[in-house]
DNA sequence: CAGGTTCTGTAATGTAAGTTACAGTACGCC
DNA sequence: GGCGTACTGTAACTTACATTACAGAACCTG
């Protein structure tokens, strides 16, 4: 409080987050000299494992190069701040997480479809990795607007879209009786994810097995379905 | 690690967090002296405003006693470390949240009875109190394995199980087919949940209107209902 | 109203990091 | 093949707390 130098949101040399250490626009990695792109990755995936395994505040910078190898001096040159190394770590991650549910070569019959990528979806979730990411979000995201969006855009954006655009295929094909598929997509994710979830980021070590998951996502489907078929409705 | 002695947890003093200061079985607030019980009521009143509005790692143990009024020395004789207040702060936080969900006097129809029961879920998770509570744990749960099971055992267990009641009644009374009654409640509570808590919990500061949570668990309602409903599948 | 006990305020201690400085080394470029 | 820029290692620097110590005030008990 006394030092204003000492906030590093206000250092006019630390270039906080954003570019590393030239002013180059955001391009790919290849465009840094060549040996910090290196480091940067390596870096990068130090702190990923670091962070996501124990949280930010239980681990040190020091501990980060340590795992990574290269300097202390390096990290503070490419990422300015430990919260700048986090946030790059967080936005370089959603890139590379919960990318693989595509609803692409799905059988067409709904149940087979929904099961599926119902299926994909959950067994994704649990994934220790992705409930570590989660966790991470959760926790930062509230001091931290700009990750809220990343990571909103990421989970809520694609992936409900995908399962809303089959819906309403499915609806379009009159298999099932959906007036608005993006809703439907979100419970329908929703029903999947069930109490699962839940309890796994709460910390519970349930360690789920595929048996488990599909007869989960079995029966979400089939609530799912129900519900939601033409014409079983009399209300 | 070169003083032994500076580990709380082995301080045979310090008598962490159970017992405030006598070593009184759990009896309520009274037979704490009674000053006592008075300090440490503001104690954990101001640290849970402060914890769980800016994070556990963020709030120093000086400014919950500026807040509160008395002395860091009192709370340290109260809580003997600043996590053996935190986890007091959320064991006792745990008991005052998250009840009002009962399913007394709700309408014996499913279809009325589980809207109103969704509504005061969906209010109640959305709360701005509860959604810090949450926070909170998925933070720091999985570094204190005794706060998951305060967790699950409040938030997991009676909520369900109320609503799993519910159903079973429903399910007796031939107005539902369901059989396995525990696990259609956690897919109602999911389905009401549905995106939203997943939203909020992102730090997303969306207003909810009394309307949308209507209208979000009217329809979740419909889903379930139909999904469930006597006779209405041919599967 | 004495005597012990419990609170209060504040200052001191100790330590764990975040951050920086610097001297030396490796590398890419002309 | 020299030159400047960027990396490495390490050691200091600083700060921000958690935690403790202590001296005095307030409170209950008898």
């Amino acid at each position: 409080m006394t030092d204003p130098t000492a906030d590093p949101t206000a250092d006019p040399t630390a270039d906080p987050i954003s570019e590393p250490i030239h002013g180059c626009p955001p391009c790919a990695s290849e465009r840094l000299s060549d040996r910090a792109s290196a480091r940067r990755q390596a870096i990068v995936a130090a702190g990923r494992e670091l962070f996501l395994e124990r949280g930010y505040a239980a681990v040190t910078c020091a501990e980060v190069v340590a795992r990574s190898g290269g300097s202390l001096a390096t990290l503070y040159a490419l990422f300015g701040t430990k919260r700048g190394l986090f946030e790059a770590i967080l936005r370089d991650h959603s890139e590379s997480v919960m990318r693989p549910l595509c609803v692409e070569g799905v059988s067409s019959d709904p149940e087979l479809g929904l099961l599926a990528v119902g299926q994909r979806y959950l067994t994704g979730l649990l994934e220790p990795t992705v409930v570590a990411w989660w966790r991470a979000i959760i926790a930062e995201a509230p001091h931290t607007p700009e990750l809220r969006e990343v990571f909103l855009s990421e989970e809520g954006g694609p992936i409900q879209q995908a399962v809303a655009e089959y819906l309403a295929e499915k609806a379009a094909a009159g298999e099932l009786e959906i007036a608005e598929p993006v809703r439907a997509a979100g419970q329908f994710l929703a029903l999947v994810r069930g109490h699962l979830h839940q309890r796994v980021l709460a910390g519970e070590n349930l360690a789920v097995t595929p048996d488990e998951i599909e007869s989960e996502v079995r029966s979400a489907v089939h609530v799912f379905i129900h519900g939601y078929r033409s014409r079983a409705a009399g209300s």
